[in-house]
DNA sequence: AATAAAATGTTATAATATTGCATTAGCGTG
DNA sequence: CACGCTAATGCAATATTATAACATTTTATT
């Protein structure tokens, strides 16, 4: 279970986030519901951010009932208090977590190109905020990192151009 | 000129920041009309980051013109593409720049109590981002940094509780 | 004054998110 | 099992943030 991008069985992502958010919700006895499974596993769909309202279609393909707003939106508040997803707060949009069984910000390197992103939680970011927002007597309760640049698929393609 | 809050003279601030923003215009040969000036002297009423809406309702009032939506928002690209205000993804809302000379994104420090913000530009975040970034192949391009957590202001007012 | 470019006005609408209330499902207790 | 409680979902309406498309006005320049 690692951070991704560069090709990978996708599959298995899914099937291992599937699985954790299962086992995960079990243990915290709180309840895996149907949506909730539904809107997980759009997220997980891929590495990419995706917005409240396609996840909404897509349930609305797969099941042919279509879930309003708020039922996606509690779902995913749902993901996010147990930390099953993440929100990308400059996409307006959603990934996977990929480690939820301890909490955390996460720190998000998201490609320009292939959009898809990659989560860190790098203590070196975390201290380095820290030492900066000290000197302001500024205490960090929750940093939000989220880097637009360009990943090394990406960029080895464009090498080859 | 630096990042504030702290009690301070705030109407220095504002002072300052308009007169950097005309310097910096006639400068650059872009003209700062009525509309863009009336814009970026509401984000600099305070420390706190003001939302679109909420400057279409400010100019509303003192104007008694209202300005449409597309009117406040071309105003803040023009201000965002020259460096005048940052945008804080996280809350949908502008803030003034401390800096606007150079351009750069910024780092930003958000107090959850009293919603000041203090603007860093922190050389020990951007290459902590970018060594974390690079052992995974990515090239940052622009780190988004806002961080949330409590400013010595309100830390001191709490522990005096 | 004529013209072109830039800026603004105006209307409509898109995209994201929430409120409030009705209904249903799941679960424990008597 | 029936009852009642709570959590979860359904549903309708609406709030909030942002943009598209096109008309008009302003400005700078000739």
């Amino acid at each position: 279970m690692h951070n991704m991008p560069q090709p990978h069985d996708h599959q298995h992502c899914i099937d291992d986030a599937m699985a954790r958010a299962r086992e995960l919700c079990l243990r915290r006895q709180v309840k895996f519901t149907r949506i909730r499974e539904q809107v997980l596993a759009c997220v997980w769909a891929n590495h990419q951010p995706v917005g409240a309202y396609t996840i909404l279609e897509e349930i609305a393909k797969e099941s042919d009932r279509r879930p309003a707003p708020p039922t996606v939106y509690r779902a995913l508040d749902f993901l996010l208090d147990n930390g099953l997803v993440h929100r990308i707060a400059s996409l307006n949009a959603f990934v996977g977590c990929k480690d939820p069984s301890h909490h955390h910000q996460g720190h998000f390197l998201i490609c320009r190109q292939c959009r898809n992103v990659i989560e860190l939680d790098a203590d070196i970011i975390n201290s380095a905020i820290s030492t900066a927002a000290t000197q302001y007597g500024f205490v960090v309760e929750t940093p939000c990192v989220e880097v637009v640049g360009c990943c090394a698929g990406c960029r080895e393609l464009s090498d080859n151009e």
